[in-house]
DNA sequence: TATTGTGCATAAGTTCAGCT
DNA sequence: AGCTGAACTTATGCACAATA
């Protein structure tokens, strides 16, 4: 019964075109603006999954970020599944090798520079655009700031006829360190890393303000390539780009095998504080391309790389308070209120417990000292009890008591592990159900019929919208449901 | 204030390979 | 064919700092 994924795409968008046309040309929409936004987003869901089918670009602008032109991958842009001990590294070795046969394989260790993912295209060896990541198939054009980065070269000799070079941009240490001096003299505050510094230069629309904060790229991954043929290896390949010019690692060797690979990571791990960037691990690739095309790729990840995440920097504090967050669906959440400390390049004040389980497995009690790290760069998380520490006075911490205390009135639901809210306020109802129907289908007609219901109900009263956590697409929705139920 | 991009934890649901 | 555990996927929630 159903239609393939190919002739769902080239459905789709024949149906765009022509309602775009009928839209813009003659004036004479046969459709709602909501209707023909459900068409667009499933045709972006359809060619994310099956990037094989998609077709060019229809340059229809969707309610993403405004400002920046959107431009399509034209191989997927993925990114890395991650390990975090050597248990895990082995593992991925182990996978590959049972995936490819046994054979030797050859792996490029290299450092994984903190910043931003970005695709170079090249078209006839002429440098035309660069994009985001996005969402691995369409990104953001942000050519206009990433030409300001000198070291990209900006014409090839003897390059495929496509190509797209996938860097990483990235702001050295020194630089971020000269600008910070500035902001300090002129009493700004004062950013707060290099990585989220770079990412938010990319996406500076003010061109004046992007050229006085340097930027610099790292070349290391192949996209799409015509003829595909071009090249054998990634090692090939980096010599390739050094030749024509572009910024690579040199030091970069090929490793026999997982137990070479492994101890080029270890070596990393040393040499890494001497970089002149921010780095947080090592990404590990197979060599080959053959063995890449072999081993092939998840929705999200491909079988043959992985990144290594460096075991992270630990710190003590005390936590003065466990304080309940409630959720946009009525999920409390029980939050670590800390001693602030400095912690791998931030001050850490909060951390989530994550539900009550967690704090009666841990056995963690305010006034506790607690042992805490970065997982991965950015969220802290509580690792436990630093029992030598505890107060004298210090006793377990009773959740639902909590929750009495604070008027909250929650309860399990089920086996599971969340407090939920037990009556949940109206705007709460309607924001779970404006939720779940954003999220699980583009049409009405895809829910079950209890809850389409009630959303007709609710799109045919005043919603108050500002007391609302609903977005602009959600609120088109339910627009899109008032029509539905005047025709029905 | 809202959105975006980075990324981890947890849990539930789904698919797949290998075995009986 | 059916079972089972592992692997993979999806959904949700959270943190933080940047820009608009």
């Amino acid at each position: 019964m159903s239609e393939s994924p190919r002739d769902q795409i080239l459905r789709l968008r024949a149906a765009i075109q022509r309602h775009e046309e009928l839209y813009r040309k003659k004036h004479a929409p046969e459709i709602s603006d909501f209707e023909f936004d459900k068409l667009v987003d499933a045709l972006a869901d359809l060619e994310r999954e099956f990037p094989m089918f998609a077709g060019p670009d229809l340059g229809i602008g969707d309610d993403k970020s405004e400002g920046f032109q959107q431009a399509d991958h034209k191989a997927p842009m993925l990114s890395l599944d991650n390990t975090y001990d050597e248990a895990d590294f082995r593992a991925f070795g182990d996978r590959l090798y049972k995936a490819l046969g046994g054979t030797g394989l050859e792996f490029i260790v290299e450092p994984k520079v903190d910043g931003v993912a970005v695709s170079l295209t090249f078209e006839k060896g002429q440098f035309v655009r660069a994009v985001t990541r996005g969402n691995g198939a369409r990104g953001d054009d942000v050519t206009a700031n990433v030409s300001l980065i000198r070291e990209i070269p900006r014409s090839l000799k003897g390059a495929p006829d496509l190509l797209e070079v996938r860097g990483e941009i990235y702001m050295e240490l020194a630089e971020f360190q000269r600008l910070n001096t500035e902001r300090e003299a002129e009493g700004e505050p004062l950013y707060a890393n290099p990585r989220n510094l770079a990412a938010g230069t990319v996406k500076l629309l003010d061109g004046e303000e992007a050229r006085k904060r340097r930027l610099s790229i790292v070349c290391y991954g192949l996209g799409a390539c015509e003829p595909a043929t071009a090249f054998a290896s990634l090692k090939e390949f980096k010599t390739k780009l050094k030749a024509w010019g572009f910024p690579i690692r040199d030091d970069i060797d090929v490793q026999q095998g997982v137990d070479a690979a492994w101890k080029a990571i270890q070596q990393l791990d040393v040499l890494r504080r001497d970089l002149p960037f921010p780095t947080d691990g090592a990404v590990v690739k197979v060599n080959r391309l053959e063995d890449q095309r072999r081993a092939g790729t998840t929705s999200k990840f491909p079988h043959w790389a992985v990144a290594f995440k460096f075991p992270p920097d630990q710190a003590e504090t005390i936590l003065r308070k466990i304080s309940m967050q409630v959720g946009r669906t009525g999920a409390i959440t029980p939050v670590a209120e800390l001693d602030p400390v400095l912690l791998a390049g931030s001050t850490v004040a909060r951390a989530t417990l994550h539900n009550a389980d967690e704090i009666a497995r841990k056995d963690i009690r305010e006034g506790d000292t607690v042992r805490i790290q970065k997982a991965g760069e950015i969220i802290p998380q509580v690792l436990g009890v630093v029992l030598e520490k505890r107060p004298a006075e210090a006793r377990p911490f009773d959740f639902e008591a909590r929750l009495k205390e604070l008027g909250l009135d929650a309860a399990r639901d089920g086996e599971e592990a969340a407090y939920k809210l037990r009556a949940p306020s109206r705007e709460m109802k309607i924001r779970r159900l404006v939720h779940f129907a954003s999220k699980q289908c583009l049409d009405i007609d895809g829910l079950g019929d209890a809850v389409a219901e009630q959303l007709v109900d609710l799109a045919l009263v005043d919603v108050p919208v500002d007391a609302l956590g609903i977005t602009p697409a959600q609120w088109r929705m339910l627009e899109g449901f008032k029509d539905k139920s005047v025709d029905t």
